[in-house]
RNA sequence: GCUCCGGUAGUAUAGCCCGGCCAAGUAUUCCGGCCUUUCGAGCCGGAGACGCGGGUUCAAAUCCCGCCCGGAGCACCA
């Protein structure tokens, strides 16, 4: 139960008693950059790695060197994407390196006759599974399996010509699982693995790679989505055969998040097709496009955390990650006049000079204000004001400049507006219910550009004081929302974080 | 089609294992008010949910059965 104020917190792991030091280990394949699809296993097990003072594990699953193929390139983006997200891991492993560990075991399990070598042609193949019937190989000789095996090594069997499977269950209820491949055999001089080349050719596939790895690494609770639960059938067989006790598994489900794409394939062809700028294109859900809006790392933890280890599939809403962070950012950022679409007005009747002190943030006096010399020509005086407060102004009405004086429209225009100095005590737009407006003096503003999270791009000018934000800071331009720094040089580039 | 997993307000989550204190809690969202020289923050109030149908029971969101809906897997991918 948790009390109002109280940070929501994970519930407990299962049977941790039943280990000495809890470990997890989150295992993708480098083939792309992380995204908030990837956020919740990463978060869950680094998170109750933490809770109980275990070890979290970070293992590089480069096993596809032909279909998903991974990059020296993406491997430094995820441990610098986790680094960011604070999520640290204590060790790293990758599987490129432990091709002989896998061979070993897959040895053991052929002399032990608990895996055969496959000959068969995939359909054929998959016609006797399918009625529960073995296929010629399975019932070879662990002599003849090992010889099989030396030939996948040795290039006597080509791609494609043969498997190592596994020996299950023919009459398995479900078919997926009945005598599935552990090993085949990839053309390396076709296509070279990024880290150890054409150094092997035969390749453990995903279930057997990971299910040694899991048990020799010590993994003591397997976090992952629940579309590897039949995965996980499979596997058990392999800890049958080797006497190994399976460890504590927890299933979540599908997370999405709406209005964007969590499919790696559909970001690495949109990337590379120039459909999106970048990695961190902001229409983008990878950690990279978040971090560039000024999305906090501990926002995106807090929802995760939030969201917890359930089965139930979710898409989640953009305000659900935005209320996080909000909460973090709005005592921080401080306060700029940010004036977009710009419409020029003209006060006449400005018999003196001026002074506006802002804060730079409302709730935090302290951290000083910036000021705003207001000096009238022949007692008139020219502002900046958003396009959007000008289409709302009509002849007659009172609107407040904000923090400074209140002004009258006389006539509008296309692009400017003609008014007069009203009065200049705040409590007269007060009681007369006058909307509140910013400003900028003519002249005194920066071009800035904002990037919106839908691609299009807002133009404005910014306050003057606005140039020594340094890079990387969230203010908020108020009135608008939330921006982080990206860069400063002829134009001020903003990125759009949220309201 | 087969196998498996899910289904609490717009979104997310608590409760479900061990039926009653749940005419369902929390966050966000939306609406209203207060406060505030931002349409921000804060404070107060309101709206809004147990997929459907049976059964068991004094009592069901919680147990049982059927149905419906959603998702995943069925790769020599991970």
């Amino acid at each position: 139960m948790r009390e109002k104020g109280w940070e929501k917190t994970l519930p407990p792991l299962p049977n941790v008693e039943k280990y000495g030091r809890v470990v997890t280990r989150f295992a993708p394949n480098p083939d792309c950059v992380l995204h908030l699809g990837s956020a919740r296993a990463i978060v869950l097990c680094y998170e109750y790695a933490r809770m109980y003072n275990g070890r979290f594990i970070l293992r590089f699953e480069d096993t596809d060197p032909r279909l998903k193929r991974s990059s020296l390139q993406f491997m430094d983006m995820i441990r610098k994407d986790l680094e960011w997200l604070g999520c640290i891991p204590d060790e790293e492993y990758i599987q490129s390196d432990r091709i002989e560990i896998y061979y070993e075991h897959a040895e053991k399990l052929l002399r032990d006759g608990y895996a055969y070598i496959c000959t068969c042609k995939p359909e054929s193949f998959h016609r006797r599974v399918m009625a529960c019937e073995p296929c010629e190989c399975r019932n070879l000789a662990p002599e003849e399996n090992l010889r099989r095996w030396e030939r996948m090594q040795d290039g006597t069997y080509g791609e494609g010509e043969a498997v190592m499977r596994i020996k299950t269950d023919l009459s398995h209820p479900n078919p997926a699982v009945r005598d599935w491949p552990a090993f085949r055999i990839i053309d390396t001089k076709k296509h070279p693995h990024p880290r150890v080349g054409s150094k092997y050719r035969v390749w453990p596939l995903y279930n057997f790679a990971c299910g040694v790895d899991d048990h020799l690494m010590g993994i003591t609770h397997i976090i992952r989505g629940k579309e590897h639960l039949t995965n996980q059938e499979r596997q058990k067989y392999l800890y049958k055969y080797f006497g190994w006790d399976y460890p504590e598994a927890i299933h979540y489900g599908r997370l999405k998040i709406e209005g964007a794409s969590l499919s790696k394939s559909k970001i690495l062809r949109g990337v590379r097709d120039g459909l999106y700028t970048g990695w961190d294109d902001p229409r983008l859900a990878t950690f990279l496009a978040l971090k560039r809006r000024g999305i906090l790392p501990e926002a995106i933890k807090r929802l995760m955390i939030d969201i917890g280890p359930g089965a139930a599939d979710i898409t989640i809403s953009w305000d659900n990650l935005y209320a996080y962070n909000r909460k973090m950012v709005d005592p921080i950022a401080n306060r700029y006049f940010f004036v977009w679409s710009p419409v020029r007005l003209l006060v006449k009747g400005v018999e003196k000079e001026f002074t506006a002190r802002i804060p730079f943030h409302p709730d935090y006096p302290e951290r000083g204000s910036r000021v705003f010399h207001i000096r009238p020509v022949e007692g008139s005086f020219t502002f900046l004001i958003s396009g959007r407060d000008a289409e709302q102004m009509k002849a007659g009405s009172i609107v407040r400049l904000i923090e400074l004086f209140n002004v009258r429209v006389e006539h509008t225009g296309r692009d400017s507006i003609v008014a007069s100095f009203y009065s200049e005590p705040y409590y007269d737009a007060k009681k007369m219910g006058a909307p509140l407006i910013h400003w900028l003096p003519e002249g005194d503003g920066l071009p800035c550009e904002v990037f919106m999270p839908d691609g299009s791009t807002v133009s404005g000018l910014v306050e003057r004081s606005f140039g020594s934000v340094p890079i990387d800071r969230v203010v908020q331009f108020e009135r608008f929302g939330f921006v982080r720094v990206d860069s400063v040089g002829e134009k001020i580039i903003v990125f759009f974080t949220h309201r």
